[in-house]
DNA sequence: TTGATATAGTTACAAACGTAACTATAATTT
DNA sequence: AAATTATAGTTACGTTTGTAACTATATCAA
């Protein structure tokens, strides 16, 4: 006889359940506060952690693909919150880097950021947070 | 001085990134050889898992959105995998379950499943992913 | 009973996405 | 040096999504 499928016990399912119901935690923030999308959010947050660098490097960094980079760099350069100079050795490429409006809104959502992480945390327990990062980033090698 | 944000120990973008990382790896056998998308395979999977019920059933127990659900009701009955007859007594609401083409590709994607849910479990080790499992359940409750 | 409110499900429209094709430049090969 | 191949990033196009509005039916309240 057939083996049964628990779609409750089956990762994926699991995981995006549970992922969507945490993001959406936090976009809230940034959505109502300035109205980005996830994307847009992942950049600005690359940018203001890590510094200026390509288009590239954000995708390497995010795990988002180019042309969402790509529509993510444009639209918040339209808010003048990045700006972009181009290599003098290698004209492909451009360096990004955030505006000081740019800066502060970064500062404004990380502070959210990290004030969400922190209760998450307390919710699960220290302990329990590590573990679960852990277990998190061994799947990741799957 | 203000405090540093961390990109890679920030829950949603981890737990996000990990999710889509595994469903992926799924996601190739339900598009390759149904060429389904994930909506419809929830659906698919729901009504496999626990028979017949409305569309209103099928979005609580995947936590999809009515529209979704009902897109990937329309197009899985296209393909004429499943039926639907309408309550005589509340018509509203039509019952929703799987012709046997529809219970035939579940029993293969279930069969897949399965095989994709034993592999997690082996690469974590079972302690682990019921350990995660468990996590990942807590959090639901944030 | 009739008017108001709630529920089930679909549809319309704009925004976001995925894939592939494209432009431009750089690096490599012959 | 010319031809080929690789890389950075953008654009075009069709598909999927999110939000809100809508239709239809049922329930509740006056």
């Amino acid at each position: 006889m057939t083996e049964k499928f628990d779609l409750d016990g089956f990762l994926p399912f699991v995981l995006h359940h549970t992922s969507e119901k945490v993001s959406f935690g936090f976009r809230d923030i940034y959505r109502d506060r300035y109205r980005m999308t996830r994307s847009e959010w992942r950049v600005l947050a690359t940018l203001g952690q890590y510094g200026p660098q390509t288009a590239t490097g954000i995708g390497t960094r995010t795990g988002l693909h180019k042309t969402k980079v790509s529509r993510a760099v444009a639209s918040i350069e339209a808010r003048h919150w990045l700006k972009r100079q181009q290599d003098e050795n290698d004209r492909r490429i451009a360096l990004i880097s955030l505006t000081r409006q740019g800066e502060s809104a970064f500062a404004s959502l990380a502070t959210a950021g990290n004030v969400f992480n922190q209760k998450a945390r307390a919710h699960l327990g220290g302990q329990d947070f590590d573990a679960l990062m852990n277990l998190l980033g061994k799947l990741e090698t799957m």
